[in-house]
DNA sequence: GCATGTGAATGGATTCACAGCT
DNA sequence: AGCTGTGAATCCATTCACATGC
C-alpha cells in the first residue's frame, strides 16, 4: 500500500525507524544510564562512537530521529538525552510480561534477572501440563493454565508474550496471544512464525547463533 | 587491510558470506531436513520463498555461494542440498560447547533441548561460586570450577563457549576463553564485548528485543 | 573552535529480469 | 516449458564531508 512517506521529518513519523536503528538506540540508552550513574553531565557522539565501535555519524543520525537534542559545539547532555530515548522506545510506562511453556527456557527466563527490571515485569507463566500448573519458579512467578489464556492477559493488563515451548506449538501459541490482543510477541522457538500484521515477533534463535559459530570455526579450521 | 577479493568465485572463497546469509542457510537447513523427513524429494527456490516469506532469488543466490548445486528445470535434490549444507556449515562434526555461569540461564541452556541435539553437545558448565561446584543441571550436566577452565576445555576439547554470567563478568569470561584457544562464543550477557581478532562473538541480548518490542508497543498505542 | 545535523557519496544487500541448461 | 544462476538495477544503511550554530 502507500509507501510515500517524506523519509525522515525531524518531528512526529512514527514506525519509520529501522529495527537497526532502534537495537542500537537501545544500546545507547543502557551506556546513558551507566554515564548518569557515574556523574557525567555531557557525551559527544565520538565518545559514543568509540565505545561501541561505530561511526559518529550514524549515532548521530539515530539520534537525530527524534528531533534535535544535542547542543551544537557541546555535545549531547545525557540525562536529557536519557530520558528522551526512555520516553521515545516507550519505556516510560511499564511493560507485563507472560511467559508460555514452563519449560527449562520459561522457567528461566522468569528467573531472569535482566527481565524484571526497569520497566518489565513478568506477570506469570502459563503451561498446558496439568502437572506444571501451580508450581511457582524459584523467584515465584506461578505456573496458570494455559486454557485460561485469555482472561489472564485481560486481567493482568498483560503486554508482551513470550513463546518458550517447543517448534510445533509456537504457531498455536502465537496465534492464541494474537486472539487475546497482544501486539508484542518475542519468540524462542527455532521455527519461522506466520505473524500478523500489528501483531510484531521478534524471535531469538540459539540455534542459528550455534550454527553461524560453526561456520566460522569450520573456516578457522580450514584456513589453517 | 586487505579487501580485495573476487566477490564470489564459484568454488573455494571462505569467509566472504555474510551473516544474514549464513542466517538464511540456517533456516534453509532445518526446512530442508523437515522435507526430506516427509520424503519430499526435490525442492524449487520459488517453494521454499513462499515458506519464508523471501524472494526467490535471493535463496538462488544463497544457495550458489558454494557452487552450484540446482538442475535447471528441476529444482533442488532435498537430501544432496541437506547434506551439502551441513558440510558447508561445518555441521558434520560435533561442537563441543561450555557455558560459563551456573545461574538460571545457564542450567536452563545447558538443558535446553535444541542444543543438546544434531551437532551441539554441552560439555559441562563452570562456576566461581564454591557453593555451585559439584551440583548438576536437570539433565544431569556437572558444574566444574571456574579455575580450571583452561585443562577442562583442553580435555573435554571444547569448540564454543557461553557466556551466561551477568554483563560486569562477561568481558572477564570472554578474554578466559580467548586465552583458551576458543575461536567462537554465544554472549547472553547484557554487554558489548570487545572481541578479539578470530575469536567470533554472537550475541544474543533479550533486553534488546524487548525494548524493540515496547518501541513498537508505544508506536500501536500512539497511532490508534 | 568544536560538535551537531544532514545532504551527497558510498557500500552492501535485495530484487529484477533474462540468458542458459535440462 | 520450467527453474537455476547471475549481471544489472534498485533499495537501504552507513559513511563522508561540510554548513550550521553554540
Amino acid at each position: 500500500m502507500s509507501k510515500e512517506r517524506p523519509t525522515n521529518s525531524p518531528t512526529g513519523d512514527r514506525e519509520t525507524i529501522s529495527e537497526l536503528t532502534t537495537g542500537r538506540l537501545s544500546v545507547y540508552l543502557r551506556c546513558l544510564t551507566f554515564l548518569e550513574s557515574v556523574g557525567q553531565s555531557t557525551v559527544s557522539s565520538a565518545e559514543l562512537a568509540e565505545r561501541f565501535h561505530l561511526n559518529s555519524a550514524q549515532i548521530r543520525k539515530d539520534l537525530a530521529c527524534f528531533g534535535e537534542f544535542g547542543t551544537r559545539g557541546v555535545g549531547y547532555n545525557v540525562t536529557r538525552l536519557r530520558d528522551h530515548l526512555v520516553r521515545e522506545l516507550g519505556l516510560d510506562r511499564t511493560r507485563r510480561v507472560l511467559i508460555a511453556g514452563a519449560g527449562n527456557l520459561g522457567m528461566a527466563l522468569a528467573d531472569y534477572a535482566g527481565f524484571n527490571d526497569h520497566g518489565f515485569e513478568i506477570t506469570g507463566l502459563v503451561d498446558n501440563d496439568p502437572d506444571k500448573i501451580g508450581r511457582r519458579s524459584r523467584s515465584g512467578i506461578e505456573v496458570l493454565p494455559w486454557d485460561e489464556l485469555p482472561s489472564i492477559i485481560r486481567e493482568h493488563q498483560v503486554d508482551i508474550g513470550i513463546v518458550a515451548v517447543n517448534a510445533e506449538a509456537a504457531q498455536t501459541v502465537y496465534d492464541a496471544f494474537a486472539d487475546a490482543g497482544l501486539n508484542a510477541v518475542l519468540n524462542f522457538a527455532p521455527t519461522q512464525l506466520r505473524s500478523r500484521s500489528g501483531v510484531k515477533v521478534k524471535s531469538v534463535d540459539l540455534r542459528i547463533n550455534l550454527e553461524s559459530l560453526s561456520f566460522h570455526l569450520k573456516n578457522v579450521e580450514d584456513g589453517g
